[in-house]
DNA sequence: TTGCACACGTTATAGCATAACGCAATTGAT
DNA sequence: ATCAATTGCGTTATGCTATAACGTGTGCAA
């Protein structure tokens, strides 16, 4: 999937998720947008759903959140499924892919003829820091 | 961890969970048990605490939902990662494990020397029945 | 008896996400 | 140039998910 040129809201929202220290939700997201003109949830839900289409955005569903792509560039994505380890104390979060995870699960999948859409991999605990 | 006697609440969330053909949310149990005296969300979030906490109901992070374990008085729980396959279009869902994977992605966080609590693994997608 | 733990009931509130309407700008064919 | 289709945007309202806070009753152990 190749990014196209993003729109103004699209921008902000992004900018927004690529400086924050850890994954946002969408109504935090909202607050340090209204600044620049944000008013209603559906503003930046609308945004997410282009940038998590264009893959540049991951949701953590384990925390109903959203985190800026920690690969850019990078064509793991359209091969391989994404990973993440989510800190609880600290909320920083580390994204990672493991082929091998790939393999094992998609050989489950093709032996249940299962078609599989969308993977998720979230490992929710405390960082090397965070754990001392 | 071993499951004790179950309250009656419990046993009610418990045995609509069971008898049911898929995931639930907790607003479907309640409604459910409307007619069991059921009238606020906090009877049914609280039995699943508990029933979390004992293992016999899994959440579904990516779906908001909750399903009874389908491996009861498997041991596997305690030692490993409980994936799900869940069909986008009939609800089902299939519980399985995979110790390859675990022992690769526990691999990982021990590099990171990150401390797992809790471990998410959900493929959507479509079953073989809807992929047809 | 007193104190504690636990389950429970109720009301209120917080947090997450989408439906539905209308408008404006863009694009791309006819 | 005109028309139709698409896309982005703004707004209001609504729906779904989850927890806070308070009070009650019960069982049990110090
Ligand atoms: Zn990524
Ligand atoms: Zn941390
Ligand atoms: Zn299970
Ligand atoms: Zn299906």
């Amino acid at each position: 999937m190749t990014t196209p040129q993003l729109t103004k809201n699209q921008s902000l929202v992004f900018d927004v998720l690529e400086k924050a220290e850890g994954p946002l939700s969408a109504y935090t997201i909202l607050d340090k947008l209204r600044d620049h003109g944000f008013r209603a949830p559906l503003q930046v839900y609308r945004a997410l759903e282009k940038l998590l289409e264009y893959g540049v955005v991951h949701r953590l569903e384990s925390i109903n959140s959203f985190v800026a792509c920690a690969h850019p560039g990078d064509d793991c994505h359209s091969h391989g499924i994404v990973a993440f380890a989510i800190c609880e104390s600290c909320g920083q979060v580390t994204e990672f892919h493991d082929h091998e995870v790939d393999h094992r699960l998609m050989e489950w999948v093709r032996g249940q003829k299962f078609k599989p859409e969308k993977t998720t991999i979230e490992i929710r605990g405390l960082c090397e820091a965070c754990a001392a």
